[in-house]
RNA sequence: GCGUUUGUAGCUCAGUAGAAUAGAGCGUCGCCCUCCGAAGGCGAAGGUCGCGGGUUUGACUCCCGCCAAACGCACCA
């Protein structure tokens, strides 16, 4: 990366200095002490380094620090200046070219790090309840993470996906009993769902369920015993309409390009006895109390705020129960980090897991919890909230609506923390108000100039052609057997393209790093910009052969770069549009 | 009341690790197609970085307090 070539030029030319006694009272220097950063002004350079935290040590001014290092920088073809404390940096043609050959070499593999600590990742999202249709919220867990998954197995982690079923709780006997309901309303009784909203809540009142029932009849055409209802029937109600959500599940994520390697069962984790061995490891270790006829965990001598319950007075488990067996499973599986993407809503779920994985003997600091903030649906300038029963639009709906590229852009284009306006009229605008459009345009019109330049011109009114400005033979030559030198000839006027390509590296680095894909977002949309900008300035195809051939090569690296960064976005990237 | 997150231009958001004039997109206003996709570009206006202290040579950034918003604070999942 030219910022780091920068940097160790610096640092390089720094022992030196010191070992000539340059830099005043300064006797070492440890690398990694200074950073580059992006000067605010452009004109003073590409990057810059302020040396200005030298100065205690050498107990000298800044300028003059800068200006020792300085002679004893290699400036080969760079261009280095100093202003107060910063050491200005501008890249040379050699940087530069090999910035873009790199692409051409590299190709699908353009950006991915060297020389980097790589894990074993299981990384855990969405994990519904199988009891309904994924609302707008799910959306964003499954665009994000599907999308960190692409980033991770790209930077070099081996990634394994899981999806956990909550199948095992109340939720499914509420989900089995309104499944009954719908039934008998399809066998044409005269019933509905209970209108008092404590009772209601016990039920799932959506339309979702009457296909389901109308499913069910079809499969078992003599199941009558619904009233009184028996156990039998109540398993087979629920099991029908469980499996039945999982699938509908199951086809949206796929739709919505989310492959999961797994979907782990949490009623199998009981059944396998893993949730019981937990909880007797836990009494051995003494980590548990009765109290008021339940079972607590001392979560907090982990650093919970208060202990939790863990066997209910009714001697079930509680949800937590589940969570910290399939957490030690995860963890007995091999793994060395677990990622998990929870909404904010379960923030307090992480001290509690956290505190069962260390009184269980395994290092918490391996689970990583990135907890995201809600959607907010805006239609028309308004704001409308995701009630849980009022307004719920499903994320099949929204995808129906918007699309699966710009679903997925939207979801995936803000910081994790912040809540997400999802403003539904913007993403299905085919314009540069729509950023998944702005984006996609810029590859389309990447393409087609290299169409343009491989095709004979038609003239309509004299019905004469033009030969093509160059044959398919040539673009190949240019493309497969590429040389640094080809940019040469536009690289004044195309510098701020090829650095804002050379960026992408390190974008994907500290992207995959801090786990923030929307910064891929980001730089998608700064490369189109500048792509777009180049394009206004710079003709391509021209009868200036040199020219041409040094623009186009630009071309083709835009396009590279963007289809590699919509991969991992799983956004389409169209040759045409 | 306690905890987590957020508060930056009219709107939606960036701002890496504390530094040189606070950055984009949209919106508004003005300009640019006899020429590769104008679904684009160029420019202008627009800011007490929620408020008040503190640390520092230097704070949008770190610390403390306050204000506002969202979400939690179950023997629910």
């Amino acid at each position: 990366m030219i910022k780091d070539y920068f940097l160790n030029e610096i640092e390089t030319a720094i022992k030196k200095a010191i070992k000539d006694n340059k830099l005043g009272e300064m006797k070492e220097y440890t690398r990694g002490s200074l950073s580059t950063e992006r000067p605010k002004n452009a004109d003073f350079g590409d990057f810059a380094i302020n040396v200005s935290s030298l100065a205690r040590f050498a107990r000298i001014a800044p300028p003059l620090i800068a200006k020792n290092i300085l002679e004893y920088v290699e400036k080969d073809n760079n261009e280095y200046s100093v202003v107060a404390g910063f050491i200005n940096f501008k890249a040379g043609k050699t940087l530069l070219s090999n910035a873009i050959e790199e692409i051409f070499k590299k190709d699908t593999n353009y950006g991915k790090p060297e020389n980097v600590k790589t894990e074993k990742i299981l990384l855990e999202y969405i994990s519904a309840n199988p009891t309904g249709p994924f609302h707008i919220g799910h959306g964003r867990w499954a665009a994000m993470g599907s999308v960190l998954a692409n980033l991770l197995k790209f930077y070099g982690h081996e990634v394994y996906q899981e999806f956990y079923i909550n199948d095992a709780g109340s939720q499914i006997q509420k989900l089995g009993r309104s499944l009954a309901i719908r039934v008998r309303q399809e066998l044409g009784e005269d019933i509905d769902f209970p209108t008092d909203e404590i009772e209601r809540k016990n039920f799932y009142p959506g339309d979702y369920l009457i296909p389901v029932a109308k499913e069910f009849i079809k499969k078992y055409p003599n199941e009558k015993t619904f009233e009184p209802l028996s156990d039998t029937t109540l398993k087979l109600l629920c099991d029908f309409a469980k499996d039945y959500e999982e699938k509908v599940q199951r086809d949206l994520l796929d739709n919505f390009r989310v492959h999961f390697d797994n979907f782990y069962s949490e009623l199998s984790l009981h059944k396998s006895g893993k949730v019981e061995e937990c909880v007797q490891k836990l009494r051995d270790s003494g980590k548990i109390y009765e109290k008021e006829g339940a079972e607590w965990f001392k979560s907090s001598e982990y650093g919970d705020d208060q202990d939790r319950v863990i066997k209910k007075a009714d001697g079930s488990n509680t949800y937590l129960t589940a969570d910290i067996a399939y957490h030690i499973d995860k963890l007995e599986r091999g793994f060395d980090r677990l990622i998990n993407i929870w909404g904010a809503d379960h923030h307090g779920y992480v001290a509690r897991v956290k505190a069962s994985i260390e009184a269980l003997g395994y290092d918490p600091n391996k689970l990583e919890v990135l907890l995201g903030q809600l959607v907010n649906l805006v239609i028309n300038g308004n704001e409308v909230r995701m009630g849980k029963r009022k307004n719920m639009v499903t994320l099949e709906d929204l995808i129906d609506e918007v699309g699966v590229d710009a679903t997925r852009f939207w979801m995936s284009m803000r910081n994790i923390d912040t809540t997400l306006d999802f403003d539904i009229e913007l993403a299905k605008t085919n314009s540069d108000e729509n950023p998944v459009f702005y984006v996609q345009y810029a590859h389309a019109r990447a393409c087609s100039i290299l169409r343009n330049a491989v095709e004979e011109k038609l003239n309509t009114e004299t019905g004469e052609k033009t030969p093509a400005p160059m044959t398919k033979a040539e673009l190949d030559e240019l493309i497969n057997n590429y040389k640094a030198e080809t940019i040469l000839p536009t690289l004044d006027t195309a510098k701020k393209l090829i650095l804002k390509l050379e960026e992408y590296k390190s974008m994907i680095k500290t992207s995959a790093e801090t786990r923030q894909v929307y910064t891929i977002c980001r730089y998608v949309q700064e490369l189109a910009s500048e792509f777009h900008s180049f394009y206004n300035s710079n003709r391509v195809i021209s009868d200036d052969k040199e020219m041409m051939r040094a623009r186009l090569a630009l071309v083709i690296g835009v396009k590279k770069v963007l289809r590699n960064a919509l991969n991992i976005l799983a956004v389409n990237a169209p040759e045409k549009m």
